[in-house]
DNA sequence: AATGAATGAGAATTCATTCAT
DNA sequence: TATGAATGAATTCTCATTCAT
């Protein structure tokens, strides 16, 4: 039951800071959503930034698990890519609103709170790192600006959560395909090119 | 003399929105920023959300007119998306925080002013549109979903404004070539290729 | 316990706005009067102009309730209008600062509160102008413009709350009975003059 | 030219102080409705409270001499009486405004100024009283508290700024004789009855 | 587990007024 | 005569948070 609250809570939480920011949701506001007291509301929250960092270390540990392990024991770097932009895709357009807030409110943390979270960050943008740089190593990508490059992508697939609506006329599947291609292509492993074909498998 | 405190009004928005957010950033600071009481500073922005909103109207308008200036004229496809995409990462990268304002706070604007924000911004991105669609239309382009693509690459020159430093080893140039070259590569542009060597003068 | 405070924080309001206007009292005064921090003054009073909205309804419902209880049953026009203002004048002078309220400051309330108050005065004066027309059609009440007349008469018993000090030499049943006099008078009913002698018993 | 201006400002303050009240009223909108700065303002009305006192004692003074001179002379306390209710009804149907102010917004004068006001104000007042005492005195009135009398008839013309409108049906010489009317019989003059008759030649 | 009551601090904005020009 | 610029103080109202129950 407490479950179910708390649960309630971070799901009100993750509604109202991707639609209004952290700073333009105000605590009845959450509570309201959450259907509790604003005192009520404190019980399950700790403050109104444990709820904000609580909401994008779940985001970002589910992320980071999930794409570790997607990508445990894949050798070539272009399949590594590949997984990882296709993981990435889907879960910015399953939970646009946590990646949103992930992507976006880090500003508003206290430094205490950001590292803890900056630290999740960028050990997952690790795993990028390690695939785009283990492509060019083997002289599977051909970029000038490996650093830059990988940055680009990552934001180019964080702006999903911006837009998908799975109402559209892609699938998620084709969505996520269409950006590993997207990827690839920058990071001149094309020609290779048969990935594409490959991947359905996921 | 007057231009001179509106434009300081100005800048010290600029700065305090884009590191707190419209909603993080009071009143307050942004007087002492601006070396003004709180009482002179309505004098010079009307409100603060007026002031939000002029800040992106401007902005927009700059990156507008001077996108359509450089791509009048030129009939390529793929030297139209060039101009583009170089255009907008070093205005990214020149203005960060004013694109980033732009590009991360129309959500806190009210439904009036965020229409005539968000009009721009289309008017904006139909340049991008065109180019994508007149270069799939000639067959220089190949990709699956113009649409998502082009999409995709706008947000991925957004990301610049996050992270670029002059301070840093890419000079501005390099960076906007790199862009242009990736956007094309995304867009199966790259075999023609030279463009990159071409495209120097600019 | 919560309703004294309430309670309270009415009164304190009823004091205020009757002495120096609603725009002339100040939320700091209020709170002030009402012994609780300005913030938790919100907690009971909604805004200010709700507050004033609701002393106006609460005084304008009494009067309508209490004088329509009054005049049931009665039927002889004479003692109708005695009744109606006699009670309206012991009533401003009970309640000098409620009345004084009601009938000066709702050109302060924003249209939507206005309509609901200024709905209610309809519905009382509508008592008088039953009682006035009826007295009139029996050739029991002579005068040439009916309704000027009533308008005429009430803002006269309005007039009560301005002036009347309970420690003056009249008392309340003896100014009731004076207004109820001049008010037959001037509604040409004063030759069947015993109206005075029979009124004795309310 | 000045005094043209001055007038603007004077009328201006008159419309919206009566519309909106003293406090309801800002500098601002003083200004905009005189087509002058704020600054401006200042130059033609000295204080906000010094204008309000202005038009307070202007009116008084106006009705205060035109009444005296209108009774001068006039010894038969029917006759005076009549003289001075028309005069107060048709001035206060002709400057509903400015009357308004003085009977509403005497309150928020600051002691001083208030004093001087007040002090016009009895005088005025002093006149109505020696015609009710002297026609108490002389038999020709009957009424049980003349005091109480005098301010109630007073109240019930003060009302006439209210509500009347030129554009209704009644023309303001009968709403003056109306009101006569009921004065008379409010102070048991009816019965000699004619004064309606006779008082057209005012 | 839940909440009504309470609050100090701060929010954005307007106030009446002054002054240099 | 006129005003743009400036401001300290005040405005109404909301903030996130605590606490007694």
């Amino acid at each position: 039951m407490a479950l179910d609250t708390r649960e309630r809570v971070r799901r009100a939480a993750v509604k109202l800071f991707a639609a209004k920011g952290f700073h333009g949701t105000g605590i009845r506001e959450l509570a309201q959503e959450s259907r509790l007291s604003t005192a009520s509301l404190y019980h399950y929250m700790g403050s109104k930034e444990d709820l904000l960092a609580d909401i994008m270390r779940t985001c970002l540990r589910t992320l980071l698990d999930s794409a570790a392990a997607a990508v445990e024991g894949v050798t070539d770097p272009a399949r590594r890519l590949t997984t990882l932009v296709k993981l990435h895709v889907k879960t910015h357009a399953r939970m646009p609103k946590e990646t949103w807030i992930v992507d976006n409110e880090i500003h508003v943390l206290t430094p205490a709170m950001r590292r803890s979270v900056v630290s999740l960050r960028d050990e997952y943008e690790r795993l990028w790192d390690d695939a785009v740089s283990a492509g060019v190593a083997r002289g599977v990508f051909d970029t000038a600006h490996p650093g830059v490059t990988r940055i680009a992508l990552l934001e180019m697939c964080n702006g999903v959560a911006r837009w998908y609506s799975p109402r559209g006329s892609l699938s998620l599947d084709d969505l996520a395909e269409h950006y590993a291609d997207m990827a690839l292509r920058a990071l001149g492993a094309c020609p290779c090119g048969s990935a594409e074909g490959q991947s359905r498998g996921e």
